[in-house]
RNA sequence: GGCUACGUAGCUCAGCUGGUUAGAGCACGGCACUCAUAACGCCGGGGUCGGUGGUUCAAGUCCACCCGUAGCCA
């Protein structure tokens, strides 16, 4: 096929940014990846932007709960975020934040033309309020007994047991699931965007552009009528405030499909390039999102309506995938399958999973299932046994016997017209362009049989013995060498790191896809390494179990349990602060029962050379006798306090909490009236 | 609960608008080879196509219901 030059914008969907990056996230950004990839090896303008999805209340009540701001927060997960995606090689070309003066400038930007366009009105909506928080409370954090079948502790929008959702007010016995309070109902005026203004659009838009199982998950919305959508929250709330509308913030999901314009925005003007050209009405650039089953009617209806209601371009289509299940199960933190893809790497090689993901993705919605056992073999046998093995059984005999000269000739042009001609490049050029990167993968190994076969049949290993036959182990091992480096052409998208590699060892320039039909001949390489080693199982085993022990690393900040939550932690204080507290270590040289008092313990205490007279709430744990002698740490700059029974000169250091008393004491070693610091 | 999908050999998946004895890769068994990261080559066994009922000359393929899995319900 003869195509001009495309130009090509494309997205992957924005990962919340109150967490790390685990594997199934992995699977959209690596098809994302792959088709970007695909895209420049042919020789297209692909430009590929991202951002973290950065506003919302789980993000704002997370940094609290970490006694961080929001910014901190978000900027300590772009950084991890970034990071995981570079060390998968997934190669953006602007990985951006959806909290920036870029997006909060084009969500005005659009906000302004919806309303100007009369898209935008207003109505006083009830919702529970968490009179504690004073807040507002999003379903997921309302808590209570599900309606139907009465199990308790279930979420404000969906029951867990019997799987029907409702809205919060149909909670028996709600509860905050932040303060744990009783939420009570209170109004509030939202702004809503009249999506029905755009059914005709949407109408026939999706059904132009969509893959159809998609469009008919829609029709669903639309024989239901379309309602206006909700797009404003009410402080607190971290997030965007709404123009001339003070303590109105946008909802999150009105500001992070943005975030796709403003990354690239953000992207222009770095590389001086138009940004309206992408996004105008009439651009003739393609936009596609890759987004998951999950988050489709804000790509496909609402996000298109915004961009119709504001006068820009919308997307040529939105490619949809299925979740992630391992071992055939929705991923589990007690079965060691929620895992992150800094833990992954910490075991595995990135491109053991771009390949095997590519191996099963289709152009579908289905979920696909990372088995470990079908991973394992999958790799090793691919990879390992058929495609590397091509270069690693040729270039011994073209190094050792030819100084790593490469023929001047191809043995077997109709097998290399086989490979690489138009009709098999074309096949696999379309497989990749449709997303079938299943079928793509299925095809490449098949062409790797065989070139084995063609190995297998001429035999170099024979020919190598025998007396002038040079020539014909040297064509032989040449075709053998040039058929790898077109699988590696092919796989190339899916494998950046082996393509590198084997770039070196072939000592060839970046392969592309034209590289295809120009052999490397009469040409000198490298000394052959191995370019991927195999999987192993106690690599595999050894990543889930760490994947399970995070999971309870994880779980017992989450839970923080018992006194932290009864008594959660002061305000934050400066070291400055702290040092204005004069704690010593004090000798308790006298201790006596205080006559009248009910918890009072009289102590004497030596701070080195000086003694202070305290009076200590520890008599219900405490009898003077075992006191006697001891060491412990007081407040000794604590201003003296006039007590019933007289002044008390300090204060003693002990814990306390569930009824019982345990005071402090040092190490062996420690002396009256040292300083703690 | 409603809706949209999916359920085919031990594992992962193909099977287009219904039509000869249901396919592939891996795993497994046998043979062979030794150039290769115990890789490669050849041969082979293995499935009542989730269940039940129906439409049809003919159903994995269409319909109904049931079971299971996933997601969505602004």
């Amino acid at each position: 096929m003869n195509q001009n030059k495309r130009k090509i914008l494309v997205t992957s969907a924005l990962p919340y940014a109150n967490g790390p990056i685990h594997i199934g996230h992995l699977v959209e950004y690596i098809q994302t990846d792959i088709w970007v990839r695909f895209q420049r090896l042919r020789g297209n303008d692909c430009l590929y932007v991202c951002a973290d999805d950065a506003h919302g209340t789980p993000i704002m009540l997370r940094a609290e709960k970490e006694y961080i701001t929001p910014e901190a927060l978000i900027a300590r997960t772009l950084e991890e975020h970034k990071r995981d995606f570079a060390d998968f090689f997934v190669g953006f070309d602007n990985f951006y934040s959806t909290h920036s003066d870029e997006n909060r400038e084009i969500c005005t930007y659009i906000y302004e033309q919806l309303k100007a366009g009369g898209h935008i009105s207003q109505k006083t909506i009830e919702q529970f309020y968490d009179p504690v928080k004073e807040m507002f409370l999003p379903d997921r954090f309302i808590r209570g007994e599900c309606p139907y079948c009465h199990t308790t502790d279930q979420y404000g929008d969906q029951c867990e047991s019997c799987n029907r959702t409702y809205t919060p007010t149909d909670l028996v016995n709600p509860v905050s699931a932040i303060s744990g309070s009783t939420p009570v109902k209170k109004e509030s005026v939202h702004f809503f965007f009249n999506l029905p203004d755009f059914e005709p659009m949407l109408k026939e838009w999706t059904r132009n552009n969509l893959q159809k199982e998609i469009a008919n998950k829609l029709d669903e919305w639309f024989t239901a009528g379309l309602q206006p959508w909700d797009i404003s929250r009410d402080k607190p709330y971290f997030g965007f405030e709404i123009p001339d509308e003070p303590g109105k913030y946008f909802y999150v999901w009105l500001d992070a499909p943005i975030g796709y314009f403003a990354s690239l925005k953000n992207l222009c003007q770095r590389e001086g390039l138009d940004y309206n050209d992408f996004v105008k009405q009439d651009s003739e650039i393609e936009m596609y999102h890759f987004i998951g089953k999950d988050i489709m009617y804000f790509h496909t209806l609402f996000w298109p309506a915004m961009l119709e209601g504001s006068g820009l371009r919308k997307p040529n289509n939105v490619f949809v995938h299925g979740f992630l299940t391992v071992n055939g199960q929705k991923m589990s933190k007690s079965r060691g399958t929620f895992i992150n893809a800094r833990t992954y790497l910490d075991y595995l090689g990135p491109e053991y999973l771009r390949y095997y993901f590519a191996a099963k993705l289709g152009p579908y919605v289905d979920d696909i299932d990372l088995n470990f056992e079908d991973f394992i073999f999958r790799i090793n046998s691919d990879l390992v046994g058929k495609v590397v093995n091509i270069a690693s059984r040729c270039a011994g005999f073209i190094n050792k016997r030819f100084e790593g000269r490469l023929s001047s000739q191809l043995a077997d042009t109709s097998l290399y017209e086989t490979i690489g001609g138009s009709d098999c490049a074309e096949k696999i050029a379309n497989l990749y362009e449709s997303r079938e990167y299943s079928k793509a993968m299925r095809e490449i190994m098949q062409l790797a049989d065989e070139v084995n076969q063609y190995i297998d049949s001429h035999k170099p290993w024979v020919i190598s013995k025998q007396e002038g036959k040079d020539q014909e182990l040297q064509d032989i091992c040449t075709m053998g060498l040039n058929c790898f480096r077109l699988l590696v052409i092919y796989l190339k998208p899916v494998l950046p790191e082996l393509a590198t590699k084997s770039e070196l060892f072939l000592n060839s320039g970046p392969l592309n896809w034209e590289d295809l039909s120009r052999p490397l001949l009469d040409h000198k390489i490298n000394k052959f390494k191995p370019l991927i080693t195999r999987v192993e199982q106690e690599k595999v085993d050894a990543m889930i179990e760490a994947s399970k022990e995070n999971l309870q690393a994880t779980e017992s900040l989450d839970n923080a349990s018992g006194h932290l939550k009864d008594n959660p932690l002061a305000d934050e204080i400066s070291i400055d602060d702290f040092s204005k507290v004069d704690l010593r270590i004090a000798k308790i040289i006298n201790a006596e029962q205080v006559e009248g008092a009910d918890k009072l313990l009289q102590l004497t205490l030596d701070i080195g050379g000086e003694t202070r007279n305290v009076f200590a709430g520890i008599k219900s744990a405490y009898s003077p006798e075992e006191l006697v002698g001891k060491l412990t740490v007081m407040v000794a700059n604590l201003a003296p306090r006039k007590m019933r029974f007289g002044i008390s000169e300090g204060m003693v250091l002990a814990a306390g909490g569930d009824g019982k008393i345990y005071l402090l004491s040092p190490d062996d070693g420690a002396e009256a009236g040292m300083r703690i610091k």
